[in-house]
DNA sequence: GGGCGAACTTGACACGTTGTCACTTTTTTG
DNA sequence: CAAAAAAGTGACAACGTGTCAAGTTCGCCC
């Protein structure tokens, strides 16, 4: 858990070690990280990192946590203010995340916040574990009743839950392009739209 | 690359390295493996560690390149020899992986194989990748033509390899119970196969 | 303003790991 | 059987992490 004693830091030294710890994370996958390079690229005395965080990994879940709040309140008023139905606004969001992981200066940063989601070798995984939680209620709360009253739910959901999924491996560790996974993913939502009616027609 | 020195290796030195390989591998997520615990087990010197391996993912991977291998012509033979329909075949694989994984032994080493097949972390990553194109190609060869020429076998096949995906996702990464997973697995491949049979009925 | 304890800063250091390389030993070969 | 090739070996340089005791600053009260 990160301490006190960093929270309390003036903004530009937070900042200056925020920066030199994304830096970092750009350059190399999580596990390969050293924080050599973070006191180095910051100029803060190696005491001082272990006073602020009890380990590199615990600054990575201070980092993505942060950007994962200001994330989810700029979803909620996303969704508050354009009324989508279900399906667009998944799209819309998905698209929204390829976009933010399109960027290349960001690619290695993003893979790491993909894989520490994954990756269970995390020293510090409560907080991990508890921000799935969060995400897990959070979209849930923002699915239609139509939908969640449906005899089905429950498989529909787990679909388009598998197509996140796996759409975002696709581009993520596959690499394919932005374009050609999201249409993937259109394709995967409208299906599952179809079925949902058509299976619902034959079943009534 | 593993080096010929090692391949000549007498059978019984050979599966000394292998077998401290082996529990350092299931000691440890893959990253945090030692090279110095695999040469104190197998007795043998550091130097020769290195006449043999470039470094330590190199021998990972041929070790879990060696055992698909043998995982691969078991399957052949299964396949053939049962000529069980391609849904039922593929939930009988399914559960086979299952058994497998669920060895509490083997579990952290049969999540190093998983997560090696994700994270691209590994130096020597093209020996997978070659591992996954054989896959995919192996997978493509055993599915029915049936299937292959429907209008949306495109989506059907993704269906089901998102089912695999999520289902083994839930297994390894959530912790949750064989019966449990399988008996989802089963729901999702058995929603797929009517969704098939009802869309077409529709459309035609 | 100065005295004092608490909070913060700091870098040398103990310890552990990796990969190398010059030297030794064993095996092969003509 | 001697020379050459191959294999074996472990001390070592380089580098990384996390700790800790000593130094410095802060903030509060008299």
């Amino acid at each position: 858990m990160i301490s006190q004693t960093f929270l309390n830091l003036k903004p530009e030294k937070k900042e200056r070690i925020f920066n030199a710890a994304k830096k970092e994370f750009s350059r190399v996958p999580l596990e390969k990280a050293l924080v050599s390079n973070i006191i180095r690229d910051s100029g803060i005395p190696r005491g001082s990192f272990y006073q602020y965080f009890e380990n590199i990994d615990d600054l990575f879940v201070y980092i993505i946590d942060t950007m994962y709040k200001e994330s989810l309140s700029r979803f909620r008023v996303s969704m508050e203010n354009e009324k989508l139905n279900y399906f667009d606004a998944c799209k819309e969001e998905f698209y929204r995340v390829l976009t933010i992981l399109e960027n290349g200066e960001n690619r290695q940063f993003n893979m790491n916040i993909y894989m520490s989601f994954v990756n269970s070798s995390l020293k510090n995984s409560k907080l991990i574990e508890e921000m799935n939680q969060l995400r897990i209620k959070e979209e849930s709360d923002s699915i239609p009743s139509e939908i969640k009253n449906l005899p089905n739910s429950k498989i529909f959901l787990g679909l388009i839950e598998m197509a996140n999924i796996t759409c975002l491996n696709e581009f993520i560790l596959k690499g394919r392009s932005k374009e050609e996974v999201f249409s993937e993913y259109e394709n995967y939502l409208d299906y599952i739209k179809m079925a949902i009616v058509k299976t619902n027609k034959l079943c009534s």
